[in-house]
RNA sequence: GGGCCUGUGGUCUAGCGGCUAUGACACCGCCUUUACACGGCGUUGAUCGUGGGUUCGAGUCCCACCGGGCCCA
């Protein structure tokens, strides 16, 4: 037996020449030699050894995987999308990930210097509700300190548990230079940023309408809130001009009346010609204002809502906000901090917006003022994170300024490669909405700080030197602080000389909105702050890939960040995937669910537990069962089944019926091919090819230029597709068949082509599985395909395409396969056995070359 | 309500104005063949969501409608 000679050559010889089956008469069945791969099929327990195996040793891994900033090669920085830690991992999300480990592994078998890392977003008002949910107290009862604590160690029970699954679908991020965003250097890169926008006034403070969840009690963004269908009264009121006239004017928000700063019909609106320019008396009493206001004009009325007639109040909604600042208005405070009434609404003062509203439909009630009431369908405005209706309140808080660079924002977007192209769109599309301000600050704590203290009665600012992370709440500036005026931000002098001068110094209570932080990722892992040499060659970041659903929000502020601090466009690529839906098509959530865990498809198959799921769908519960999945299979799926892009359907009985049968195929052809010795050159292409080996080596060059280009283009579908296609179909279904004479007769040419076409093959195929492939390379070739660092050579120029004899030879490739399914069905037919003989099959012409080979495969008489 | 995507055999998918629409899985039939029955071979199976239009010619371009998704009001 020749196992375990490998590879001295020696010793190899030796062995051949005592191989009894040299002598062996053509036809007659000898025992088949023991295969270098022993284990008899892929399964998820080898599947997860190999895995730990790779994982285990810290120094072997990162000498493959972890990032060099000082390589010669190429930089390709991958703006990871750091996950949230919240528990449970998205199978959508994990997919995804799997996905931008492709890309990473197969820039990596192109010759890049791949720094793909492994961040997590940590900041932010989730973690702060999971805290107080589970201690069931609110955030503002504790001491700020002790609440922080209380988060960061919430957070990183989540943050190890994600880790845990990043390496068990494979990921090959650079772990060991781990990034938090919740750490100081990543939290003083958002505030050294933030210096710098403010400084060169693209970071601003203003007193403005802004969008307010008064439960959380903070502002929040624009890209924060989304809406829900509540049952709400609409009030049809009867107002009095001061000629004593009525109008009646419906509202969803009687309790503002007190904030009303004009009343409005549409221009064109003939009903009420005569009432524009007369003045109206509000229906309920307020304190501390003039009760009369006028009647004016506006476009945006709808002359079919209600009666036609608008009330608008500061601020009822963002309509309310566009009119009064068109018409010059000045705005009222009739809601405060806690969400409360101000004394503007006199005896509605100090009742909750939703008290206030109680009461004042009952006090119109009462003085005979309110026409109709319809219960009706309403979208309300609430917070994404806490789902509380919003007010639009105006407060005094920071901006980052984007109304002013749209324009040039939407030539660097040009300059940016999107993969799909299509999804370009969405972000431009989110771009031609823009028209208010970036706020930029929260009244929340376990966040990022604003890096700001305020001296001499709010009069001056102070911000610490770059590079140090600071706590204005708990800290006063560090040596090295800068004082500038609040106001036009000149330079005042260091804080060290005005120290003593300075009174009444206050440090910032808010913090920044978690984007801030998010919006830097691509800075951060290219090096700013950090090497000025790695970030002007890593800079604009390779590769952004993200979902969709975060354009408007993650890609679209990181352009802009990238933009105004540095003119330039923050990627080179942008990959957008789709979003992972339920078997029907459905998005994924809680409260359909029909979610499925990422941990029970990738673990399934292992240690003999077969999968189980029960998800709801549109007809009832359905159950799911498979056996046996693991992460190269549905890594596998994932790369195969869906472009970039497309929304993707989860269905795990799909995945393990569609492609755990691939991995078994590839397995055996590879398995198949280890039980004969690998040549001892397999650079050097012998001389004495058969027709057949240049046929199936001109199949595989076409093969691997296709992969090759596809993997250049971060296209994981064409290159997957191609290789998959290859390795399960024209080379075992018909060159193996036809060279397994000369294999099993030594034949050295044939052991040539054969495992190079396999080592190759599966090299170009690594990305995609690549414990499955580092298992079989290194078992028979010794060396493993993760560590290639250049995409497999060319065997023969000659085969390319274009070429003459690459392209008469693939010209070839459907008689070729046709004559074989001819002869295998024409014995189908006459009930011969494939081994036995059969007459009168007539081989075309063009084939006249195979004529040996194809008649000793098929035994034609 | 608006914008942007999307809709191809039972399921998933290729297709980017031109012969009879690609492939995979499933189904059905046949086959133990010195890697693999978790395999091989061979059949069935699609009025390309619906209805109009442009064109010599439409799955492909345009319009409307219907279903799904994302985003927004």
């Amino acid at each position: 037996m020749r196992v375990g000679s490998w590879p001295r050559p020696q010793r190899w010889d030796g062995l051949k020449r005592c191989d009894p089956r040299q002598q062996r008469p053509l036809g007659m069945v000898t025992a088949m030699p023991t295969p270098r791969l022993n284990e008899k099929r892929w399964s998820i327990d080898l599947e997860k050894r190999i895995q730990e195996a790779h994982y285990s040793d810290p120094d072997a891994y990162n000498a493959r995987y972890a990032f060099d900033p000082h390589s010669e090669r190429e930089p390709f920085v991958i703006d990871t999308p750091p996950p949230y830690p919240s528990g449970t991992w998205h199978i959508g999300a994990v997919a995804q990930y799997s996905m931008i480990d492709v890309i990473a592994r197969s820039q990596r078998l192109l010759g890049k210097e791949v720094y793909f890392p492994w961040g997590v977003d940590r900041n932010g008002i989730n973690i702060e509700f999971t805290v107080e949910k589970n201690t069931k107290r609110k955030m503002r009862t504790y001491d700020r300190g002790e609440f922080l604590e209380l988060c960061a160690s919430t957070i990183e029970t989540f943050t190890q548990a994600m880790r845990t699954t990043a390496k068990r679908v494979g990921l090959s991020c650079d772990f060991d230079r781990e990034y938090l965003t919740d750490a100081p250097d990543y939290r003083s890169v958002t505030q050294a940023i933030f210096i710098d926008l403010f400084e060169q006034g693209d970071v601003i403070e203003d007193l403005r309408p802004n969008i307010y969840d008064p439960v959380e009690g903070t502002t929040i963004a624009d890209a924060e809130v989304e809406r829900v269908t509540r049952k709400t009264k609409l009030v049809d009121v009867r107002w009095h001009t001061n000629t004593g006239e009525e109008v009646v004017i419906s509202t969803t928000r009687p309790e503002m009346i007190c904030a009303c700063g004009v009343v409005v019909v549409h221009p064109d609106d003939d009903r009420y010609r005569d009432l524009v320019g007369q003045t109206l008396a509000l229906p309920m009493p307020t304190d501390g204002r003039d009760a009369m206001i006028e009647v004016r004009t506006h476009p945006s009325v709808k002359m079919e809502f209600g009666s036609g007639v608008l009330m608008v109040c500061s601020f009822g909604d963002q309509n309310d906000v566009a009119v009064f600042r068109e018409l010059g208005l000045d705005p009222f405070q009739a809601i405060d901090l806690e969400g409360r009434m101000t004394e503007l609404a006199g005896p509605l003062a100090g009742m909750t917006v939703i008290e206030a509203r109680k009461a004042a439909i009952e006090h119109l009630e009462a003085s005979g003022k309110i026409a109709a009431v319809i219960e009706k369908d309403q979208e309300v405005p609430v917070s994404e994170r806490g789902k509380n209706p919003v007010e639009i309140i105006l407060l005094k808080e920071w901006y980052v300024r984007q109304t002013h660079v749209q324009d040039r924002l939407r030539e660097l977007v040009e300059d940016v490669e999107f993969h799909p192209p299509r999804n370009r769109q969405f972000l431009l599309d989110w771009m031609d909405n823009i028209s208010i301000d970036w706020p930029i600050s929260r009244r929340r704590w376990y966040h990022t700080e604003i890096p700001v203290w305020y001296a001499d009665s709010g009069s001056k600012v102070i911000v610490p030197p770059k590079g140090t992370y600071v706590q204005p709440w708990r800290q006063d500036p560090p040596s090295g602080s800068r004082v500038l005026d609040r106001n036009d931000r000149t330079f005042l002098g260091t804080w060290d000389e005005l120290a003593s001068e300075l009174s009444d110094v206050v440090g910032e209570e808010k913090v920044f909105d978690t984007w801030m932080d998010s919006s830097n990722s691509n800075l951060f892992v290219s090096g700013l702050l950090e090497d000025d040499d790695r970030f002007e060659r890593c800079f604009p970041t390779a590769l952004r890939p993200q979902g969709k659903e975060i354009v408007r929000t993650w890609l679209y502020y990181t352009m802009l960040k990238s933009a105004l601090l540095l003119d330039r466009p923050a990627f080179k690529h942008v990959w957008i995937d789709g979003l992972g839906m339920d078997p029907w098509g459905r998005k994924m959530s809680k409260s359909l669910g029909n979610g499925i865990d990422a941990d029970s498809v990738i673990e399934c198959g292992a240690g003999g537990r077969t999968g189980s799921w029960r998800i709801k769908g549109p007809d009832g519960s359905v159950a799911l069962k498979a056996n046996k999945i693991g992460s190269e299979c549905f890594r596998l799926w994932k790369a195969c089944d869906a472009q970039v892009g497309d929304d993707f359907q989860i269905n795990p009985e799909d995945i393990e019926q569609k492609y755990f049968g691939v991995l078994t195929k590839v397995y055996n052809v590879a398995r198949f091919a280890s039980q004969f010795d690998v040549p001892d050159d397999l650079e050097t292409a012998p001389k004495n090819l058969e027709p057949e080996d240049r046929w199936i080596l001109a199949e595989h060059h076409k093969v691997m230029a296709t992969a090759r280009e596809a993997w250049a283009a971060l296209d994981i579908y064409t290159a997957t597709q191609a290789l998959k296609n290859f390795l399960t179909g024209v080379l075992p279904s018909h060159w193996l068949e036809m060279v397994k004479t000369r294999l099993y007769d030594d034949d050295n040419t044939a052991a040539w082509v054969l495992h190079r076409v396999v080592r190759d093959t599966l090299t170009a195929f690594t990305p995609v599985c690549p414990f499955f492939t580092h298992h079989i390379t290194t078992t028979v070739y010794g060396t493993s395909s993760v560590d290639a660092r250049a995409f497999p050579e060319h065997i023969d120029e000659r085969f390319g395409e274009g070429q003459d004899e690459g392209d008469a030879l693939r010209q070839l490739t459907g008689d070729l396969t046709a004559f074989n399914s001819q002869v295998w069905s024409t014995k189908r037919e006459q009930g011969i056995a494939l081994n036995q003989p059969i007459g009168g099959m007539e081989l075309p012409t063009s084939l006249e070359a195979f004529r040996p080979v194809l008649t000793s495969m098929h035994r034609l008489a």
